[in-house]
DNA sequence: TTCCTTTTACGAAAATATTCGTACATATTA
DNA sequence: TAATATGTACGAATATTTTCGTAAAAGGAA
């Protein structure tokens, strides 16, 4: 109900939010049928949880039907910005520059997204400290 | 006591390490003191924790001296590349790119680290996907 | 020594997050 | 229609994390 967009979603509420942001709107049995490919829990439980974030205003339902159809309210973009911006802060003491380094170590990429990285790079032309 | 390195520390008990890897060996004393910098809570509060993290595995205590001293037995390095894997698993749905270029777009960098991206970009050499 | 301060020990309260049982309503189908 | 399957509502049990009150030990100062 209350739409504070500062919120941070618990990681239960963040998996929840991936499916929707991944699929669109959803009815609860998807979004359960999805989690359960990787953790167990009960159906009540997804449910549960969704209702609870429609409370909070994370999601809207859609209840024209018997089975109810979410639709998330956080952007997917925004909230990534802010999960990793705190991120940034408790686990790398603000280091940007330290994380992306990691990052890179220890993840493959292809030559097109090291390139896009360059790019961006160059764009950005290095400012202050 | 059981040393498991997989083991996530919480929100607070990461704001307890950072000042630990950040200074070395200390006493509850000055983690307080540092911690009351940024947030409130009482002496206790800070003392309990520490003696659970103890207790778990993540400290080691030398209680030769009245005031207890401190020190982390996890890794900073090691205990960040985890904690960033998870989190870009749930955050970003594994794709360190896209969190990459994130934060590159999101924060200031200097010429330097910039460079320095650079050259570890030229040493990866784009592999598979 | 006596009083005051600092520290640890310990248990439990409070806050937060997750899970589930049960009841009841609505569809589906045999 | 009767039986079964599926869905929501709701409250409460669990689990986890954080906070703190209180007591007792130890140290320092008057």
């Amino acid at each position: 109900m209350t739409l504070d967009p500062s919120q941070k979603p618990t990681e239960s509420e963040l998996e929840i939010l991936q499916v929707l942001w991944q699929h669109g709107p959803c009815t609860v049995r998807f979004v359960h049928d999805e989690l359960s490919k990787t953790k167990d829990a009960g159906y009540t439980t997804t449910l549960k949880l969704m209702q609870i974030m429609a409370e909070k205003g994370m999601l809207s339902a859609d209840k024209a039907s018997r089975s109810h159809v979410y639709m998330p309210l956080l952007q997917e973009e925004d909230t990534q910005r802010r999960l990793l911006d705190r991120f940034l802060d408790t686990t790398f003491r603000g280091s940007a520059m330290k994380m992306v380094m990691q990052a890179l170590g220890n993840h493959q990429a292809s030559q097109e997204e090291l390139d896009e990285i360059r790019d961006l790079l160059d764009k950005m032309k290095g400012g202050d400290k």
